[in-house]
RNA sequence: GGGCGGUUAGCUCAGCGGUAGAGCAUCGGCCUUACAAGCCGAGGGUCGCAGGUUCGAAACCUGCACCGCCCACCA
C-alpha cells in the first residue's frame, strides 16, 4: 500500500468517525464484559456553539475515554444537551423582538412552541460540531434535559425532595432580575464594583427633639424604610433608641432600633432599614418583626406603595428622592462611594432585591453529605486545591431558590387549589387537593432553574428512577471533566442530588479543565473580539493538530493559553508521523501480508533499543493518563515518536534494510512493531491519523484478532524489559558518542558528505586515565593511548555510527569518543579553519564539565554527605562523576589536538 | 475583607529535593532519496525578592512584592 504525499486531515475525519459509528464501537453494552469505566457530557446549552472550552473539555475526555475503551474497559459516554433554560428563552425572545413581538403578545404555549421549533433547528449544532472533534460518545444514548424520561426524573426528584421537607415554598427576599422579570439564584447574579454616591439623609424625631442622620447608596429605597437601626454599643444614639422618626416624604412614623448587625463605624452609624429591598434589612426586619413594604413592581417600577413616585424607574426615583430631600433641606451631604452592584449573569440588568413567594431547596442537611463524600475520597478533585473552593461555597450557602418566572423549563410539579391555596406536590398532576379535596386545581406557572435538571444528570442520563442495567453498570460514573466556573452551579449541585438520590457520589473524580485564553494570555470574550472559533482552527491545522495541542496544553492548575506556534507545532507533528510511515510503507512494500516477529535475542542491538524505548513510553504515557497530566502524556508520545523513534531509528534502520537477509526481516519486524504501537498509543490524542496510518500498516502486523480498527484495537502494555543494564548504557553511548561526533563536526565546520575521522576507545583496552579519574593527560600518554584506539570514519550518518560502535567496540559497554585525526585539521586549516574558535569552544565547554566534577567530587568527599544521603543516592553521584571525570578528560585530549592544551 | 492560583530562556510553558528542560523564535551549516512542515549543530536563564530548613533548594517552610481569579449583606 501507498500512502500519498502528504496527510490530508479532511478526508481521513471524515472517512473514519463514520465508519466508527457505523460498527457500533461508541455504544455501550451493559452486558458485556469489562470493568465500567462511564462518563456523562457536561451538556453544552442547545444555544450554544462550539468554543475553546467544549474544545479542551471534550478532547480531554475523548482521550480519557478512548484509552479506557481500547484498555478493555466497558467504556460508556453519555452526550447530550442542556435546555439551558434563561438563555435559550433569551435567545428566543431577541428572535420575536426581531418581529416585532414578545413573549407575552405570544402566549405561553405558542411561545414555547417557538422555542421547540428554535431547538430543531439549533439543537444538534453543537452535537455534530463535538463529532467533528472525534468525540467517541454513544449517540445512541443522547439526552436532552426536557426529554420525557429527564422530566420525570425532575419530578420525582422534587416530589422527594419535598415530601422530605427539603423543598419548601416562602415569601423571601430574592434576587430579582426586572428585565428577564424571574427570581434568580445567589450565583446567577455577578457582582461588580461601581462608582456610585453615599446619601446622607436625615430624619426629623417625631418629638422634635432633632433628626438622625442615616447614610445610604440607595435613596429611593427610603420610602419603604420601616426602622432606622443603629449599634446598642453606639453611645451617640443611646438615647434615641426607642423614639419614633418621622419619614421624609412619606410621612410614615417608624422606629429607632438597636441591632449588632449595625456597624458604628460606617457613615453615620445610623442605618436606615428596608426589608424589602435589602438584604441584611430583611434579615433584621424579620428578627426585629418589622414590616416589609414593597415599593417596587417586577418591572422595576415604582409601585403605589411609594406614592408620588408611583410609576417612576428606579433611576427616575432616586432623582427624584434626592432632588425632594433636597429642597426640604433633609440631605446633609452625598459622599462619591464605591460599592459592588449585582447584575442579572444573562442580560446584565442590575438585580433587584424583589420579595416574592418562591420555591427552595433547604440546602445545609444536603450539603453536608456533599462535603463529606469530597472530605474522606469518595469523590476526588483534580488538581486537588480545588476542593477548597467546593468546600468553602458548601459550607455558607444560602438554601436554593429553584424557582424561575420563565416559560421554557421543567415546570414544578405542584399545583394550587383554588379553594385552600394550598399546593399539592405530585409526580402527576392530582385529581383533587390534599388538604382541602378541592378539584380546581391549577399547576404551578414557574418552572425550575435550569441547574435543577442539570444536577440530576449523571443518574437521570442513565434511566433513574428505573433500576435500569445503566445505572447499575455505570453508577457512580468513572470521572467527571469541566471548568472551574461550573463548580457551584454544577458539580456541587450534583454532587448533593447524587448523594441524596442514590446514596452515592455520582462520580470518583472531577478533573477541572484550565481556562483557554488566546495568545496574549488575554481570557476570550466576545466583547474583546478575541474569541477563536475551534472550527476555524481544525480546519486550519487540522482536527489532530488541534487536539494534540490543547491535550499538551492542560496542565493541572495553570490556564491555557493557545498559541498559533503550538497548532503549527502540532501540524508539523502530524506531518512527522506521516511521512514516518511513508518510510516504513516504501520498505514493505514487497511484503503484503503479516510479517513475522523475530525473537528478542535475534535483533540487533538498536532494535531492542527502539523496542525498549517504546516499552519506556508505554509506561509513561500509561501513568500519565491514568493521573489526569495529559501534558505529560502528550510529550512522552511526542518525545518518543520523534526524537527517538523517527530521528534514531528509522535512521538506524537504514543500514539493515539495505543489507537484506535476516536484518532486513528484523528491521521489517521493528518498524511494524513499533510503528503499530506507537500509532495506538497516540490514538486517544491523534484518533483520525492514527486510524489513517494504521489502516495500511494492519495488514502487515502479526497479532491474531485484530480488530478493523485502531479504535478498537488492544492499548499496548509495556513488556519485560528488552535490555540490560549494560546495553542501554552501551545504547546511551552510542548517542552521546554521535551527538559528540556531530558537535565536532559541526564546530569544524564538516559538511555532511565530507569524511573525516574518529578513534574509537573501548573502555576495556585500558590505557592511562582509563580508570575514568580526573587530571589531565600528557601528550606521551595520549599518543600511547591513542595507538591503541581504533579509527573509525568520523560519520555522516547515524547508521553508520552504530557500526563504529559495533566494530569499534565489540562490548560496547565503553565509553566511545571522537577524536581528529591531524591531518584532517590540517586540511581544514588549509581552507582558513578558525582553530581559535574551536579551542574557545573546548574551553568553555571544558570549564563547564570541570566544574560540574568538581562539584561532584566535592559532594563524594563531604562526610555529611556520606554519612546521610542514601547508598542509592551515593551510588548516582559516583557514577556521574566517573563519566563527567571520563568527558572531562576527553575534552581535554580533544583541545590539546587542536593546540590549545596546557 | 476572606480564599485560591501564578511569577523559570526573547515568547508560551514543563520540572517541584540531587548536572536548569521543551516547543517556538534567534544564529551557523546542510535539498544526506520518509519528511525543507525537514536534518545537524550553536547561543541564550543569579528559576520574582528576602530570610530559614538541608550535606545539597528552582523545588520544602516563613515573610514580602507584583499579576490573575473566586467568594463576601458594610448600608
Amino acid at each position: 500500500m501507498e500512502l500519498s504525499k502528504t496527510f490530508e486531515p479532511k478526508a481521513a475525519e471524515e472517512r473514519w468517525y463514520q465508519q466508527w459509528i457505523e460498527l457500533g464501537y461508541f455504544t455501550a453494552d451493559p452486558a458485556k464484559p469489562g470493568e465500567a469505566f462511564s462518563i456523562v457530557i457536561p451538556p453544552p446549552n442547545v444555544t450554544g456553539q462550539l468554543h475553546l472550552g467544549h474544545a479542551l473539555n471534550v478532547t480531554l475526555q475523548d482521550v480519557i475515554v478512548r484509552t479506557r475503551r481500547m484498555q478493555g474497559r466497558n467504556t460508556l459516554w453519555v452526550p447530550g444537551t442542556d435546555h439551558a433554560g434563561i438563555a435559550t428563552q433569551n435567545v428566543v425572545e431577541r428572535e420575536i423582538a426581531k418581529e416585532g413581538l414578545n413573549r407575552h403578545q405570544l402566549g405561553r404555549t405558542a411561545f414555547e412552541q417557538r422555542v421547540w421549533k428554535w431547538r430543531e433547528a439549533y439543537g444538534g449544532r453543537i452535537l455534530h460540531q463535538l463529532r467533528m472533534l472525534g468525540a467517541s460518545c454513544d449517540w445512541s444514548r443522547e439526552h436532552f434535559t426536557l426529554d420525557p424520561d429527564l422530566s420525570r426524573a425532575v419530578n420525582e426528584v422534587f416530589v422527594r425532595l419535598h415530601r422530605d421537607g427539603l423543598i419548601y415554598r416562602d415569601r423571601q427576599l430574592i434576587n430579582w432580575c426586572p428585565r428577564c422579570e424571574t427570581a434568580l439564584s445567589d450565583l446567577e447574579v455577578e457582582h461588580r464594583d461601581t462608582d456610585g454616591h453615599l446619601y446622607y439623609i436625615k430624619y426629623p424625631l417625631v418629638d422634635g427633639s432633632g433628626a438622625i442622620t442615616v447614610a445610604t447608596t440607595r435613596p429611593e429605597t427610603m420610602l419603604g424604610d420601616t426602622a432606622v437601626a443603629v449599634s446598642p454599643d453606639d453611645v451617640r444614639y443611646r438615647a434615641m433608641v426607642g423614639k419614633r422618626v418621622r419619614l421624609p416624604l412619606i410621612g410614615r412614623e417608624i422606629e429607632v432600633i438597636a441591632d449588632a448587625a449595625v456597624d458604628s463605624q460606617f457613615g453615620t452609624g445610623a442605618v436606615k432599614i428596608t426589608p424589602a429591598h435589602d438584604f441584611n434589612d430583611f434579615v433584621m426586619g424579620r428578627r426585629h418583626g418589622l414590616a416589609e413594604i414593597s415599593v417596587m413592581d417586577t418591572r422595576g417600577r415604582m409601585n403605589a406603595e411609594a406614592g408620588p413616585y408611583q410609576g417612576l424607574s428606579i433611576k427616575e426615583a432616586r432623582e427624584a428622592v434626592v432632588n425632594d430631600l433636597k429642597a426640604q433641606g433633609l440631605l446633609e451631604k452625598i459622599e462619591p462611594h464605591r460599592h459592588a452592584v449585582g447584575a442579572c449573569s444573562r442580560c446584565d440588568t442590575t438585580v433587584e432585591p424583589l420579595l416574592s413567594f418562591q420555591w427552595f431547596v433547604k440546602i445545609a442537611p444536603l450539603a453536608e453529605k456533599a462535603i463529606a463524600a469530597v472530605r474522606d475520597g469518595r469523590t476526588r478533585f483534580h488538581p486537588k486545591f480545588w476542593e477548597n473552593t467546593y468546600f468553602g461555597w458548601l459550607e455558607n450557602v444560602h438554601d436554593w431558590c429553584i424557582s424561575r418566572q420563565l416559560w421554557w423549563g421543567h415546570r414544578i410539579p405542584a399545583w394550587r387549589c383554588s379553594r385552600c391555596e394550598h399546593f399539592t406536590v405530585a409526580a402527576e398532576p392530582p385529581s383533587r387537593c390534599e388538604k382541602c379535596e378541592g378539584t380546581d386545581l391549577i399547576q404551578e406557572e414557574d418552572v425550575l432553574d435550569t441547574w435543577f435538571s442539570s444536577a440530576l444528570w449523571p443518574f437521570s442520563t442513565l434511566g433513574w428512577p428505573n433500576d435500569t442495567a445503566d445505572l447499575k453498570r455505570y453508577y457512580p460514573t468513572s470521572l467527571l471533566i469541566t471548568g472551574f466556573d461550573i463548580i457551584f452551579f454544577w458539580v456541587a449541585r450534583m454532587m448533593m442530588m447524587g448523594l441524596y438520590c442514590l446514596d452515592d457520589v455520582p462520580f470518583r473524580d472531577v478533573y477541572i479543565t484550565p481556562l483557554v485564553r488566546d495568545q496574549h494570555g488575554k481570557k476570550m470574550t466576545k466583547s474583546r473580539g478575541n474569541v477563536v472559533d475551534p472550527l476555524v482552527i481544525m480546519e486550519d491545522y487540522g482536527t489532530d493538530a488541534v487536539r494534540f495541542t490543547l491535550a499538551q496544553l492542560a496542565v493541572q492548575g495553570r490556564d491555557l493559553i493557545l498559541a498559533d506556534d503550538r497548532l503549527a507545532a502540532s501540524k508539523a507533528f502530524a506531518n512527522k508521523i506521516w511521512n514516518a510511515a511513508r518510510f516504513v510503507m516504501m520498505n514493505l512494500k514487497d511484503a503484503p501480508q503479516p510479517i513475522p516477529s523475530v525473537k528478542a535475542e535475534r535483533l540487533g542491538l538498536a532494535e531492542r533499543w527502539i523496542l525498549d524505548r517504546l516499552n519506556h513510553a508505554v509506561k509513561g504515557v500509561t501513568e500519565a493518563i491514568d493521573a489526569y497530566q495529559f501534558n505529560v502524556a502528550a510529550l512522552a508520545i511526542y518525545q518518543f515518536i520523534w526524537h527517538e523513534f523517527c530521528d534514531w531509528y528509522i535512521e538506524l534502520s537504514k543500514e539493515p534494510l539495505k543489507a537484506g537477509g535476516e536484518s532486513q526481516a528484523a528491521a521489517r519486524y521493528v518498524l511494524v512493531r513499533c510503528f503499530d504501537q506507537l500509532l495506538r498509543l497516540l490514538h486517544p490524542f491523534m484518533p483520525f491519523i492514527s486510524e489513517e496510518i494504521w489502516q495500511t500498516i494492519r495488514p502487515y502486523i502479526d497479532e491474531r484478532n485484530l480488530p478493523a480498527h485502531v479504535a478498537i484495537a488492544k492499548f499496548p502494555q509495556a513488556d519485560a524489559d528488552l535490555l540490560s543494564n549494560e546495553e542501554r548504557v552501551a545504547m546511551d553511548h552510542c548517542i552521546a558518542a554521535t551527538e559528540a561526533i556531530n558537535s565536532l563536526r559541526s564546530l569544524l565546520g564538516f559538511h555532511p558528505g565530507q569524511q573525516s575521522t574518529v578513534f574509537v576507545r573501548p573502555l576495556s583496552s585500558g590505557g592511562a586515565g582509563g580508570d575514568g579519574s580526573s587530571g589531565g593527560m600528557s601528550t606521551d600518554n595520549f599518543a600511547a593511548e591513542l595507538a591503541a584506539w581504533k579509527p573509525y570514519a568520523m560519520t555522516r550518518t547515524k547508521a553508520e555510527s552504530l557500526e563504529i560502535l559495533a566494530n569499534g567496540a565489540q562490548r560496547p559497554a565503553g565509553m566511545v569518543t571522537t577524536v581528529l585525526e591531524w591531518a584532517e585539521i590540517s586540511v581544514k586549516a588549509a581552507e582558513g579553519f578558525d582553530f581559535e574558535k574551536a579551542r574557545n569552544a573546548l574551553r568553555k565547554k571544558l570549564a563547564e564539565i570541570s566544574a560540574h566534577h568538581e562539584q561532584h567530587l566535592r559532594r563524594l568527599s563531604n562526610p555529611d554527605f556520606q554519612a546521610k544521603a542514601a547508598d542509592e543516592m551515593k551510588l548516582q553521584i559516583e557514577q556521574r562523576a566517573e563519566e563527567l571525570g571520563g568527558q572531562r578528560k576527553l575534552l581535554e585530549a580533544q583541545l590539546q589536538l587542536l593546540g590549545g592544551a596546557g
